[in-house]
DNA sequence: AACAAATGTGAGCACTGCTCTTGACTTACG
DNA sequence: CGTAAGTCAAGAGCAGTGCTCACATTTGTT
């Protein structure tokens, strides 16, 4: 039953690209030789994935560029959405890790510096790899749908990160709107927000923590109008200014003070 | 030469697609039913759309729908890329018309309520149409560039429709953030926010039209989120009170007073 | 009726994802 | 050491895609 063994060894490739790290190294010759010949199939798919965008990516070509007949690459992945997965995740981490270095990179106290490092980070990998962010936060794929247990993990890795800072700034005095109007929390969004509030033992209060979302919302939604070409061409020239000043503004909206320096 | 005949046939048609309104109606039979055809292949293109979203959108399933054998299509539809483009205009001016109305229904001098209605018609489109929205907002369709000259016309109706509010509103002395901290505006930015006032007559200043700029991009930052699904299945339930809440603190951020009412 | 324009047909090319059989090879165990 | 199990690449094949082309048919006009 070569259908069995097959889907018993991507199920362990599977796991092995679950676990990651924690996964003991490759221990005989053909392990070894399965994991490069993985690795080189998720290069390969970045590649095509960067080039020509997640919905023309083709396994046929990934296993011409491998040297290998179309049908061999099933051996490693089981078809096109786990390749998509894969990638999902990839994009995922590296955004995650790059955002995480760039946060940080700032003084821990400098609550509007890492937002900031935050909003460029995310900016800065979007225009840098248009197509997997368009993978990310784009459109989803026609007739896929990513596997929650595998992609929730990494993929909340940046509002995971956005959250740490708002709740230190909050714990620490600084993110307020005293003084400023705000609108009332509906019932509704309160036990949402109470919710959330529970599940990452955060201190932030109903409006603040509502302002944090518009913040994320919005500052994927400034990253999104760039990297998609919304702007158009001639519109705005100056976009990195133009991103600076709604960074700017808001961490102002989220209650943060502003950043230290640039 | 069947070629030149069906070419021509083809510009026929874009151009009476391209005048629409103003063209006058088909005379001969011919025409018509040629007409009718090509209303029959939009709309049926609208529905693999709305269904199957745009990158699986097949010009041969439509010749099935359409009961017909798939070269037949290309008699009035250039391509698939023409039938896209189509259907990218459609949905703008759809969109368009759909906010138009929304902000219509208000009260002229109600600039803050105008600024929700156009929100939430946004949203509401959005989430009725996710397949239509993510082919407007979304990440680009690969290998399909929308012809700049057919679509940015009905493209920029709703940030039109905006401009007008926010212009509205400040002529009308109900635009401000006075008194509130703003960042400053940097040279190049500042040029872009320039001709932007020129070219349409505006005179929002740079800060507000900048602020103008954010509540832009982040309305859709927030309607796409949603609509693309990117709060998961469980984290915001409330998700219409939550977006009343994130348009609420963006009409204050723009500088539009809170809306009359609901 | 004759002609030409417009329209529909079906075959065909090159591509896609994916399945399945076949043959070869590597590894591990008796 | 030899055999059996496990692994893997190849290639044919199916169903689908966009698109072109030669041909046939319908339709409107002269």
């Amino acid at each position: 039953m070569p259908e069995d063994s097959a889907n018993a060894a991507v199920k362990a490739a599977k796991e092995n690209a679950g676990a990651a790290a924690a996964a003991s190294r490759p221990r005989t010759p053909r392990e070894r030789a399965r994991a490069r010949t993985v690795a080189d199939i998720l290069r390969l798919g970045r590649e095509h994935l960067a080039l020509h965008g997640a919905a023309a990516l083709s396994l046929r070509a990934v296993a011409r560029d491998l040297g290998v007949v179309s049908s061999a690459v099933y051996r490693y992945v089981e078809n096109r959405e786990e390749l998509l997965t894969l990638l999902l995740i990839d994009a995922y981490n590296e955004l995650g890790d790059e955002v995480d270095a760039a946060v940080g990179a700032v003084p821990e106290g400098d609550f509007g510096g890492r937002f900031a490092a935050l909003g460029r980070a995310v900016r800065g990998w979007a225009l840098r790899e248009p197509s997997r962010y368009a993978l990310l936060f784009g459109s989803p794929v026609p007739g896929y749908r990513a596997p929650a247990e595998r992609t929730t993990g990494p993929g909340t890795r940046v509002i995971f990160a956005l959250m740490a800072i708002l709740d230190g700034a909050f714990r620490a005095g600084q993110l307020s709107v005293e003084g400023r109007w705000s609108p009332a929390i509906a019932a509704g969004l309160g036990g949402d927000l109470a919710k959330i509030r529970a599940e990452f033992g955060l201190a932030v209060p109903d409006d603040l923590l509502a302002r944090g979302a518009l913040a994320w919302t919005s500052l994927f939604g400034a990253v999104s109008f760039e990297a998609f070409g919304q702007y158009g061409e001639e519109t705005f020239t100056a976009r990195e200014e133009l991103f600076d000043h709604h960074l700017a503004v808001l961490a102002d909206v989220a209650g943060l003070p502003a950043a230290a320096a640039r």
